[in-house]
RNA sequence: GGGUCGUUAACUCAGCCGGUAGAGUAUCUGCCUUUUAAGCAGAGAGUCGCGCGUUCGAGCCGCGCACGACCCA
């Protein structure tokens, strides 16, 4: 502790060094700061060298960044949100004693400066300062200023150091908010009214996955963080809003990976009287267009493998991927044993009572999903593992439902809703009674759901998109915690 | 949960066959009024993730643990 903490020493002492002088350290009189973004193009018409006297004063404020010093005159960077600009301190400008103090300044200072705009002699367009305000002392120093920071561990740990050294940080989460800004503006466009509902739950629902469970002192009741919205959100269908969204967090009690954050963040709609074909179209038309609008064009490349998202994109049945992408003998599907056979040869482990609904998915998740590449809608999936999907009207055994798939993961699951109440209740229940023995799963039947129902839900569908992994997508991410400001890790030991 | 790899100065990284710990950047001191990975001269800076063991001697070998990354379930 104490020789690690020899640079945080010397930071100090020049603080109380400046201090003693009479320098505030955290000051909060420099307000209304331009931004360095917008100043920057009025610097081009300035010729090298060139110093406009009576040229306008400009004010700027950030963090220095680097610094070169000289004897008696000094040259750093500093930095906002906006970007960056070279700052040029002479001693015969700002003084003898001002400049003897701004020579404790340091890498890391929050400071604003005012002066002229003028262009050196590579031109680049900098400030000559006239005034040098210090607005907040860095007692602890940067990551070095070349290699920047890598450490994840560190990047992840502390985020605020990996947004202020590298700017691909950055850029991914302000794409990050363009994408759900977006979102939110194609959705409102088409008559989708946003909604808020329950984060705390007295029955998970919605989806199949671990909750989280917490407890209500006052209620006298155990409540579950959200696994999913959406049988809330079909509670609106049928109090009558007929397009709804929800963009939001989901919690899942689940293990960690490149793809999963306990808490990620879920859009999900529902649109009366529109079928999962409807919806097809609709998510086809918003990625590619979200992926022009922010990395500016419907081709890109996700770590280093091209993905075309122009539309139209590959629609194929569960039962045509499973032939036509994972190799699998068209003949063995009509029948079940052979596939169940199938299954076992690729080391399939199935839950007793498992059907061959519940098999053939599980060959099309190992044979297939990797896959699929550029976006391609799977669907006809099977009934036994869509509890809340309405059934095809030809083929009973499956549901009007489709998965969206790119770069081999699931992006999007939507499907035409089951609004028979009758069905409904029979499904949670075969529901419950295949996962009777798992207790982390807090298989309860929603009855306020069923009740609702009754009462008759419009004809609908809904659909539901992991914002997180589209973001992943469209800012060429390899994982989850780069997409997410402050993904969950272990605590710290040290210190 | 299993496997592989990683953890050395504030940051980025070297460290041979086991023999008293290295570089660049950053920091400090001096010089330096157009630099931009500024320059020149000098200096300081380490619980080698933690613990136990083997050894005359461990950053290095063995075992255990912690944290992280990747792959698998």
């Amino acid at each position: 502790m104490e020789t690690t903490s020899n640079l945080l020493k010397q930071r100090r002492e020049k603080a109380e060094a400046l201090a003693q002088e009479g320098v505030k350290l955290f000051s909060n009189t420099f307000t209304a700061p331009q931004a360095i973004a917008e100043i920057l193009p009025q610097g081009e018409p300035l010729s090298a060298e060139s110093h406009d006297e009576s040229g306008t004063t400009y004010r700027i404020a950030g963090r220095i960044m680097s610094m070169r010093k000289f004897g008696k005159a000094a040259f750093f960077h500093v930095q906002d949100t906006s970007g960056r600009i070279q700052i040029y301190v002479r001693r015969d400008t700002i003084g003898t004693e001002n400049f003897a103090l701004f020579k404790k300044w340091d890498v890391g200072d929050i400071v604003g400066v005012e002066g002229k705009l003028f262009k050196t002699k590579v031109g680049e367009t900098s400030i000559d300062t006239r005034t040098l305000v210090m607005i907040s002392k860095s007692l602890r120093p940067l990551p070095e200023k070349f290699h920047g920071l890598t450490d994840v561990e560190t990047r992840y740990r502390q985020r605020y150091l990996d947004l202020i050294v590298n700017p691909e940080t950055k850029e991914t989460f302000q794409k990050r908010v363009e994408i759900i800004r977006l979102i939110r503006e194609f959705l409102n466009n088409r008559g989708y009214m946003e909604v808020e509902t329950p984060m705390m739950q007295p029955v998970p629902g919605g989806a199949t996955a671990k909750p989280f469970k917490t407890h209500h002192n006052a209620l006298g009741m155990d409540l579950f963080l959200r696994i999913a919205p959406e049988l809330y959100l079909k509670r609106l269908l049928v109090g009558g809003f007929e397009k709804v969204f929800e963009i939001n967090r989901n919690f899942r009690n689940e293990g960690l990976s490149t793809r999963h954050n306990p808490e990620f963040t879920m859009l999900e709609f529902y649109q009366a009287y529109a079928t999962y074909h409807d919806l097809m179209d609709l998510t086809e038309e918003m990625v590619s267009w979200l992926a022009a609008e922010v990395t500016g064009s419907m081709e890109l490349t996700y770590q280093d493998i091209p993905v075309n998202l122009a539309p139209p994109w590959r629609r194929l049945t569960m039962d045509e991927a499973l032939v036509q992408v994972g190799g699998v003998d068209a003949s063995l599907l009509e029948n079940e044993a052979a596939i169940f056979n199938l299954v076992e040869e690729k080391g399939i482990q199935l839950q007793p009572g498992a059907g061959v609904g519940k098999a053939k998915t599980e060959l099309f998740e190992l044979l297939v999903e990797e896959k699929l590449i550029d976006p391609t809608f799977i669907t006809s999936y099977p009934t036994e593992v869509s509890p809340l999907a309405r059934r095809n009207e030809e083929d009973p055994s499956v549901t009007d439902r489709f998965e969206l798939f790119i770069t081999g993961r699931e992006i999007a699951n939507a499907f035409s809703e089951l609004n028979d109440p009758v069905d409904q209740l029979q499904r949670f229940q075969q529901q419950i009674d295949q996962r009777g023995d798992d207790e982390e799963i807090h298989p309860v039947l929603d009855q306020d759901y069923v009740r609702a129902l009754e009462y008759g839900m419009p004809s609908a569908a809904g659909e539901g998109i992991g914002i997180d992994r589209l973001v992943m997508l469209l800012t060429d991410s390899p994982s989850i915690r780069d997409v997410i400001l402050f993904p969950h890790l272990k605590p710290e030991v040290k210190e």
